[in-house]
DNA sequence: CTGAAAGCGCTTACAG
DNA sequence: CTGAAAGCGCTTACAG
């Protein structure tokens, strides 16, 4: 092992130095390509480098240079798999930017902007809905750190970029796929936040401009909730034909419950959501559902901080990405169409 | 704003001292709850810490520690959702120790256990089936690092301690339960690394015990290779009639084959997979399989990396959870049964 | 092109 | 109980 000195600790530019010949400060100069380093020296330097296993401490180099190369990741649930796709494509950008996602759970955590903050880390990703703590916790950094919200649409900070879908166009785009299928009565159930919020105001106003009657029921983003919802909507006497759950899981839910009722889908009901989570793709389920495109906005969210953290100083914005209706076999024409 | 100072950079202990008219020491021993400090001077620079906003610097207190509170988190693939409930159980144990969690992804980054190391993380934790590589710079870490696998069978270190299910017992648990049912013919779909060659055992041993002969094909993790192996099993003129596939993932893949073939689960095809994953529980899917406790798994995982850290020093072991077998509506009696 | 010095913000012996 | 000093491993001006 030519990797530690007789001291058991690993190499330092010291020890790179007294082998190459030359003084610390020129070690520090090859290990940033400095031009302003002969040849002859360069070479030296190297191979005592080598010769060592010599790998240059990032924590030294963290304190003197103020920033940690860490990119603090605040996922609003942890055991909501949603984040999983975005979470594949952020940590690639980062990646080639030499940062690293240090991660925290929200949900559990509720200081955990305020805790990365405390641990120097260079910027703050905040994926899908963030608790209201956390929204506080950011408009207290009031800029002094990058942030980006990535999937949610909230908080709208003057000091904060944000990278999602565009809810309302999703929203609008699934719920009159099902009206020219011909419903009539089509209930929603709504989600959290301010995504549930926009989802809902997509599909009432596509509704409206249809002649129809919204018919809405609260909701959360667990699928036991959306069963729960759905059977009350199902079994009543007037039960809408077609439901439009806010994301996935909640629309795996009322397929459950339609089940459950013996009403066969897309038969005698359609059911939609939105995520295009990964499981919606299995043919067992076969939820039509709007794509957001969320590996996209992970990586948007990484360019983001990226470009921010490199200087960029415009004022901060809001990019929403152009969902896609996926149409599977959880849809049908309306009964009697 | 109270927490900046004149100059725009945070507070440090040399900023509370002068607050405080102590010396810098008297502020850092204050910081470790030092019991050589009067009660008098000990309120003041508390006084002075709360008036300035002062955050101690992790950075600097790494420097000089030798430690980041950090644990490298290599994870094998981050697209499979595996991994999720396995990391909600791992991080709050860090948590609670002052650790947080620095991912990576084996698959597409190749040298993370060597990144991570050079990072200084103070452990590593393995999640799934390490690449060949990392398993190599483990090795070379050489027990310089604690390093903990968390879900996997390999490698078996001398260096490296293990947490796993006891995929051994879980296989044959779901083969007998098949072989109970009455089925003579049951195929395996085979996992990869060493984790599915320890389940591939389970079946045989358990088959062969049963007077049965072993019918096995081989896959990987993956729902599109469940069902193409799948198609090929049931296109077979004397096709099975139970299949087990070695995981959750895969037996999706089979159950997709078999709506595709127009065979009825569990009637014409019982079908059983391993994990318990969340979407196994969706009543769509509603698959036979094995609880692996993934949980457990991640918080001994935690547990392990915690005491070695606290100076731990017994010798590496490995530790294997009991595995239950969860029956549900995608295996029943065999045809003619 | 190269070296000696100062300093990043802490902790850790070491004296008093 | 308290303070002055050294040092963690680097980078960054600053002289030559």
């Amino acid at each position: 092992m030519p990797s530690e000195s007789r001291s058991g600790r690993p190499p330092t530019i010291h020890t790179v130095a007294a082998r190459a010949g030359v003084s610390k400060s020129l070690v520090s100069l090859v290990l940033q390509n400095s031009p302003n380093v002969s040849a002859q020296r360069r070479e030296a330097v190297l191979a005592a480098m080598a010769e060592l296993g010599y790998r240059p401490d990032p924590v030294a180099r963290s304190l003197v240079q103020r920033r940690t190369r860490t990119i603090g990741v605040v996922i609003d649930d942890l055991s909501n798999p949603w984040y999983v796709d975005l979470l594949h494509e952020l940590r690639p950008v980062l990646h080639e930017h030499g940062l690293r996602p240090l991660l925290a759970d929200g949900r559990t955590e509720p200081d955990a902007v305020n805790a990365l903050s405390d641990l120097r880390v260079d910027g703050i990703a905040l994926v899908g809905t963030p608790s209201p703590s956390a929204v506080a916790q950011v408009n207290e950094l009031a800029g002094r750190l990058p942030v980006v919200v990535a999937g949610s649409r909230e908080p709208r900070l003057a000091t904060v970029d944000l990278v999602a879908n565009d809810d309302d166009a999703g929203a609008r785009a699934v719920t009159a796929h099902l009206v020219e299928l011909g419903h009539r009565r089509i209930a929603h159930i709504v989600g959290e936040g301010e995504v549930g919020l926009i989802r809902r105001a997509g599909y009432e106003a596509t509704m409206h401009g249809a002649g129809l009657a919204p018919e809405t029921a609260q909701g959360d983003w667990t699928e036991n909730t959306g069963i729960r919802v759905a059977m009350d909507l199902l079994r009543a006497d007037d039960r809408p034909t077609a439901i439009f759950a806010a994301n996935d899981l909640a629309a795996v839910g009322v397929l459950t419950a339609a089940d459950e009722l013996g009403l066969r889908v897309p038969e005698d009901l359609s059911v939609a959501g939105y995520d295009d989570d990964f499981f919606s793709r299995m043919r067992r389920i076969a939820l039509t559902t709007v794509d957001p495109h969320i590996t996209d906005v992970g990586r948007e969210a990484g360019e983001v901080l990226v470009a921010r953290l490199s200087g960029d100083t415009r004022s901060t914005a809001t990019r929403l990405l152009r969902p896609t209706l996926v149409v599977r076999s959880s849809t049908g024409p309306a009964p009697g169409h």
